[in-house]
DNA sequence: CCTTGATCATTT
DNA sequence: AAATGATCAAGG
């Protein structure tokens, strides 16, 4: 039986080395050997995967807004995947800034430096796999390619060139090729200061940066193909 | 309230 | 069946 590290991964093939230990592994072994409970679903506990693989590759938990691994610059998505690989779910980047956005590039946003380097863990997430029966997958380490740095530019500037113009209320999850922007709060009642249309303040609700499934899916694909050793 | 970890539940 | 909009928990 293994045991979860006690301390983040000095380097990125230390990291590389802990991810790959967990394929094929479940759930449920990984959390009886870090002595956690296993929830029959994932209504009351979202993020519980996430904070299990975190504990196995030795990331520090807390909600920092950085890195999961700063000291290799190194974000880590658990994403959920069907019995074909394709994601279940889109995956949250980061919160959206409502307000102050005057001249804020690309460059330097955060959905930039978020997905500047992440380390993509695939596990299973079909509804009829019990949590604990659910399989980890072969990690991804991933740096968008100049396509899809192309497309997430485009849809980062359209969707802060609509808020900044004072028409967040007016986005849907439809708006952006490859990301999305959708609620992101505790619930409805939560509020924040926003820009309305006339260039007033008003109150909404939080929004957050979301990738899209096929998005994420070309990512996986891609390594199947181009990886030195996807499997491994 | 904000940010982390995401999945749920209803609509389309 | 897929996508959108809503929601749950914990740390700060």
């Amino acid at each position: 039986m293994m045991q979860p590290p006690d301390s983040p991964p000095s380097s990125e093939q230390q990291l590389m080395l802990r991810a790959s230990a967990l394929a094929g592994l479940t759930l449920g072994e990984l959390a009886d050997w870090a002595g956690v409970a296993v929830p029959q679903d994932f209504r009351r506990e979202k993020g519980w995967t996430g904070q299990l693989i975190e504990r196995w590759l030795g990331a520090e938990a807390g909600s920092r807004p950085e890195q999961d691994f700063p000291e290799l610059g190194i974000e880590l998505k658990t994403v959920p995947i069907d019995a074909l690989g394709k994601p279940l779910e889109t995956t949250y980047v980061c919160f959206a800034p409502l307000t102050g956005i005057a001249g804020q590039r690309w460059e330097q946003s955060n959905v930039r430096h978020k997905l500047a380097r992440v380390l993509w863990l695939p596990v299973e997430g079909s509804r009829d796999i019990p949590p604990g029966q659910r399989r980890v997958g072969a990690p991804v380490l991933w740096s968008p390619n100049t396509d899809e740095l192309l497309l997430l530019q485009q849809d980062w500037e359209e969707l802060m060139d609509m808020i900044s113009l004072g028409q967040v209320e007016q986005i849907t999850a439809r708006v952006g090729q490859v990301l999305q922007l959708r609620p992101k709060a505790a619930n409805g009642k939560a509020l924040t200061q926003a820009i309305g249309s006339h260039g007033q303040p008003i109150q909404t609700r939080p929004r957050g940066f979301y990738l899209r499934k096929n998005f994420t899916q070309n990512i996986l694909l891609q390594h199947l193909y181009l990886s030195e050793n996807p499997l491994a």
